[in-house]
RNA sequence: GGGCGCGUAGCUCAACGGUAGAGCAGUGGCCUUUUAAGCCAUUGGUUGAGAGUUCGAGCCUCUCCGCGCUCACCA
């Protein structure tokens, strides 16, 4: 049984009130003729027009929620807010009948969605206002919102007092911090805008947007744990994808020569400011490319995304001005750890030798560590932090790349970039492995195994070498975090900031 | 999981170990061009939960719960 506060319990009689008086407090239908934003438009329009004596009347009926309200005696201020913006309604009595201004100021809550109608006129004041002449209920809120107001002072800066700002509640209950806060509402029109470029990017050259499963019998395609689920006709487990890629590549066997998808992938690893349990994936492979050629299509992407969404590419960052705009620095990966590590990478081709070399600077690796791993340390140490602006770190190890090509002449390196930006990977992209028996050799590298019975064991994907058996075009594939490039370009540190409703603890 | 920090009214925040407060929201009243409207009055609290120290705990100690930041983990 729900428990109501005190203040939901006024609201509450407020309910019973209207019901009493034959008047539904949540109609099924409702009316509009402008939205806030067209109607003032409309407005300014009339009134620039000085071909007639007298401006035309604009008449309106506009819906919107109560977001302030001003009563004055026999007159009563109010702001509502719709999808597009808001705008001041003004009741008077003489116009609408002190019964009528009575049962609003009586009955009328903020939060509340209103109908109003009426003609637009301007305020003394010079804002372009409702002035009521009817109004309906349109749906009564039980719950006052958690309550923010708004100050404009005279430079025209907004101050909100009393804003809803505890980051927790703001995740938990999304419908609120977007009632009561409009940049949170801005920063998913954003991410939505930069779906659709993506798209737009990706469509405009030829590739073909697909959907791959996301329950998947053997998970692959990345290093992560994965969320288990079973299907009970089925008598199977199956496990929510990691990855999109060994499902995209197999559709280059099909002959489809360039395919993208974008969804979610679901890792069941920590949560933190820039990992979210689900999170949205953008893959693209594209046959006859390699991953020079990737490079350039995804500062391409980027450089159009940003264009497109924010009309420059250029972004401030947490402080940082980032330039998008191609070509990005490339950094090969053994001279950006020369340079910041000093430690030359290809002078140590086994583990103990670099785990020797990493020791001297003072920095404790794993003991345990692959050769790869501890690379990938070197570079999380020293590299990453350094690397601001946004650049391709590329030619990674060998060993923590078991989908990549190797580069030729080089066997501990394969083909793969990563771009950073402001310190955090933005995407993964590599020459794609097309060779069966080098891929089937990797995955045993990896300790995949033929018995699928093992719990232990990760089993082998034999469909997929299946598949690779038919023939794989020479392709390049690419991978991105979607939400972290929406947190580039929305100014956001957290990943919750740019996830309606990201992954939290239950409630209770 | 480790470290640091936070949790007080619907919201934003105060309160030296000594009577739990303010603004906004709410309620009642005045007010016919306001816009954080104003003025007068007023309601609202198991200070996250529990235990302890103390004459006395929002404050100190411990346990638990929740959250934030951060580190670790995350090819």
């Amino acid at each position: 049984m729900t428990e109501y506060t005190s203040l939901e319990k006024i609201r509450l009689a407020k309910i019973e009130a209207l019901r009493a008086e034959g008047i539904e407090p949540f109609p099924h239908r409702a009316e509009r003729t402008h939205t806030s934003a067209q109607a003032i438009a409309a407005f300014e329009k009339v009134e620039k027009d000085t071909s007639q004596a007298a401006p035309a009347e604009v008449n309106a009926m506009l819906v919107g929620r109560l977001r302030a309200v001003r009563q004055m005696g026999k007159i009563t201020f109010a702001h509502i807010e719709d999808g597009d913006g808001r705008i001041q309604l003004f009741l008077r009595a003489n116009n609408l009948g002190e019964d009528k201004l009575d049962f609003f100021n009586r009955i009328f809550d903020l939060g509340d969605f209103i109908q109003a109608t009426g003609f637009i006129f301007r305020t003394r004041t010079g804002e372009v206002t409702l002035h009521v002449q009817d109004f309906k209920m349109l749906a009564k809120a039980v719950s006052p919102l958690p309550a923010a107001k708004d100050e404009t002072t005279e430079a025209g800066q907004v101050i909100r007092h009393a804003a809803l700002e505890d980051a927790d509640l703001r995740a938990r209950q999304r419908y609120a911090d977007l009632a009561v806060n409009p940049e949170v509402r801005q920063v998913f029109r954003t991410r939505a805008a930069i779906l659709r470029a993506l798209r737009q990017f990706l469509d405009e050259r030829g590739f073909l947007e697909v959907e791959t499963p996301i329950l998947q019998p053997i998970y692959g395609g990345a290093a992560a744990r994965p969320f288990v689920t079973h299907h009970n006709q089925l008598k199977q487990d199956l496990y929510l994808r990691i990855s999109f890629e060994l499902y995209l590549k197999r559709l280059l066997v099909g002959n489809l020569e360039r395919v993208y998808e974008i969804g979610r992938d679901f890792r069941n690893e920590g949560v933190s400011y820039k990992h979210n349990p689900e999170f949205t994936q953008l893959e693209f492979y594209s046959a006859y490319a390699d991953y020079l050629q990737v490079m350039e299509l995804t500062e391409q992407m980027v450089a159009y995304v940003a264009e497109k969404v924010l009309g420059r590419c250029k972004v401030t960052y947490q402080g940082h001005e980032l330039d998008f705009t191609p070509p990005w620095q490339r950094l090969e990966m053994r001279q950006g750890l020369k340079e910041t590590a000093g430690i030359d990478i290809a002078a140590h081709p086994t583990a103990e030798s670099l785990f020797a070399a990493i020791q001297k600077t003072g920095r404790m690796p794993d003991a345990q560590a692959t050769r790869g791993k501890l690379i990938d340390f070197l570079v999380s140490e020293f590299l990453e932090p350094t690397l601001i602006q946004p650049t391709f770190l590329y030619d990674y190890p060998r060993d923590i790349s078991p989908l990549s090509k190797s580069k030729p002449g080089d066997p501990l390196t394969v083909e793969r970039f990563e771009a950073y930006v402001a310190g955090f990977e933005l995407c993964n992209a590599f020459t794609e492995l097309n060779d069966p028996l080098d891929q089937e050799q990797r995955f045993l590298e990896m300790g995949r195994d033929y018995k699928a019975d093992d719990e232990e064991k990760h089993p082998m994907d034999e469909d997929y070498l299946r598949a690779m058996r038919y023939g794989m075009p020479p392709n390049g594939g690419f991978g991105m975090g979607v939400d972290r490039l929406i947190m580039l370009f929305t100014d956001k540190h957290s990943i919750r900031d740019v996830l309606l409703f990201p992954q939290l603890r239950s409630e209770e």
